[in-house]
DNA sequence: ATGTCACCTGGTAGGTGA
């Protein structure tokens, strides 16, 4: 089974690289985030057309979320219950038996906002749910655009990067204990290449240079953890003429 | 080099968010 997440920073731009991406590699899952389309615009038949259920949630100009199955998904849940968001950033369903919750998580701004707060308390929110939904859905992935370096590894520029964001320890605390619900991230239980990112800054040829951070995340539960068979990042897309900022995460499960 | 991209409002550019 192939779960993958891909940041494609508007829907509507990015729609035929998304089709392209889906026939090469035929995921049984795909989480999309920053589709930024309310969801009258969402491209439904498109998508069905290429062999795919769709769920989304959206909404003008920013964010957005969708979840792609070839099997049809069900429970479907849009944000998160218990924490009043005004904004579309999660979607979670069920496909083949696990629990799929893809996750936009805020950006944050910089240290010392009120997004930053928000950044936060979003998270906090987030794993409150994510206790019960884990205790009634033990197989689970948390997937998506994290907003978060998990460590050094993680940052083409440690010293530079060190305190901005996606990289304080606010944030990273708050993954940690995202993490300590008994979760792993997928990419690290794999020897990967070093400086491997999914996510370059439009700016300062940054793709070029290979500056960027891994922000986006593939978390698998512990019922899981002995079923994947491997995670990786594709970089190709963000070779494209017209690219996402983001690369697609690819996990593979047996 | 705060050097790009996407989308909005209200134009034929400026603001916001990432």
């Amino acid at each position: 089974m192939k779960l993958a997440t891909w940041n494609v920073n508007s829907l509507a731009v990015r729609l035929p690289q998304l089709l392209e991406w889906l026939a090469a590699h035929q995921p049984d899952v795909m989480v999309l985030q920053e589709t930024k389309l309310t969801d009258d615009k969402f491209p439904q038949a498109e998508i069905e057309a290429a062999g795919w259920h769709a769920q989304w949630f959206g909404q003008k100009t920013y964010n957005g979320v969708a979840l792609l199955s070839k099997s049809q998904a069900g429970d479907v849940v849009r944000n998160i219950p218990g924490f009043s968001d005004e904004l579309a950033r999660v979607i979670t369903a069920t496909v083949d038996g696990i629990r799929i919750v893809n996750a936009y998580v805020p950006n944050g701004q910089a240290p010392g906002t009120d997004k930053f707060e928000y950044k936060l308390q979003w998270l906090r929110g987030l794993r409150d749910w994510l206790v019960d939904e884990l205790a009634a859905h033990p197989k689970l992935v948390l997937l998506g655009d994290f907003n978060i370096a998990p460590d050094d590894r993680d940052v083409c520029d440690p010293v530079a990067w060190a305190g901005q964001i996606h990289c304080t320890d606010e944030e990273r605390d708050q993954l940690r204990k995202l993490i300590a619900l008994g979760l792993v991230d997928a990419f690290r239980l794999f020897e990967q290449p070093p400086k491997s990112w999914s996510w370059w800054d439009y700016r300062n040829l940054a793709f070029r240079r290979n500056q960027g951070l891994r922000i986006d995340l593939i978390l698998v539960s512990e019922a899981l953890k002995a079923s994947v068979q491997a995670c990786t990042i594709d970089k190709a897309p963000r070779k494209n003429e017209r690219p996402s900022d983001h690369a697609p995460v690819l996990l593979t499960l047996a």
